[in-house]
DNA sequence: CAAACTACCTGACTGC
DNA sequence: TGCAGTCAGGTAGTTT
């Protein structure tokens, strides 16, 4: 599933093959992909074309593109969202059942193809959204950016009156921070996924966010986490930090601390998985 | 106002 | 073999 790490290698496959290309034209094969748009997929496309891509940027989870007007173009991959690059002609690809959105360019180079299985992604139009869309104002600033500030995020986690898994879930708080590296944050600082994020001392807000940043920086390194072909850079290629995780997916594996099986725990409709030797319930869970 | 809950989706897999 | 049920899970919108 696309999180932080995931959305920064696509982001910087799109720098290499969308910056400084103009769309010539868009065809939207699902109009769910666009939902976001309210006016609709035939608004979305003649207000992309002859628009020319100038820089292509990300907070969090989400992507944009810079357009030459001063508008953006927001995107986000959900759970299975990926961009494709097409092939050039003559060679042709089988299109995937699962083309959402594709777009040509008036250089005849390769098309850019949004594929989407689970259609829980999407593009919309953003006006004046070069710089931050406005639509994405409340996500917080990621621990990649090059102006987050830990005090900050250590003080927005503590505020909050809810567990610690589900803080460091909330793209308010931190952004970029899904499913598998909140598990793998709170593996690396000892935490139970369900202690009140209000009970932790600075130091341990402060050890669970850098966790979160280290591991995400590492994920990034080896080109995301992989488990099936439902996330894949720009050129199709897997990462490969599914086998550098710790906790996440590794249900009656020893823990790499301790050797205590790793558990499985419903949560949020979803899986928690941690050491129950290294990672003690709090006493109101229990 | 903040926290919690739910709808949205498809395909792989499990159990009967 | 088939079919119902479960799981994966990020976000927006709704409810508490």
């Amino acid at each position: 599933m696309p999180e932080l790490p995931e959305v920064e290698v696509v982001r910087r496959g799109l720098v290499d093959h969308l910056q400084g290309r103009r769309f010539q034209q868009i065809d939207v094969l699902n109009p769910r992909a666009v939902r976001r748009h309210l006016g609709g997929p035939a608004e979305f496309s003649s207000l992309l074309v002859g628009r020319r891509v100038d820089v292509v940027r990300r907070r969090g989870k989400y992507l944009w593109w810079a357009l030459d007007n001063g508008d953006a173009v927001l995107a986000h991959l959900g759970m299975s969202g990926q961009f494709r690059i097409g092939a050039l002609p003559p060679l042709v690809i089988p299109d995937s059942p699962h083309l959402r959105v594709r777009l040509a360019f008036d250089d005849g180079g390769a098309d850019l193809l949004f594929i989407d299985q689970r259609t829980f992604g999407g593009l919309s139009y953003s006006e004046g959204g070069a710089d931050l869309p406005s639509e994405i104002a409340h996500i917080a600033i990621d621990p990649l950016d090059p102006t987050f500030d830990l005090d900050t995020a250590v003080a927005a986690l503590r505020a909050k009156k809810t567990g610690v898994k589900r803080a460091l879930l909330d793209q308010t708080v931190v952004s970029g921070i899904g499913n598998i590296y909140a598990d793998e944050a709170l593996w690396r600082a000892r935490l139970h996924y369900e202690r009140p994020a209000s009970s932790l001392t600075r130091a341990q807000a402060r050890e669970v966010i850098v966790a979160a940043t280290e591991v995400m920086n590492q994920a990034l390194v080896a080109g995301g986490t992989s488990f099936d072909a439902l996330y894949v850079a720009v050129n199709g290629e897997s990462g490969y930090f599914d086998r550098s995780l710790n906790a996440y997916g590794q249900e009656g594996e020893p823990c790499p601390r301790c050797g205590t099986p790793i558990r499985r725990e419903a949560f949020m409709n979803r899986s928690s998985f941690f050491c129950p030797v290294c990672q003690k319930a709090p006493r109101s869970s229990r």
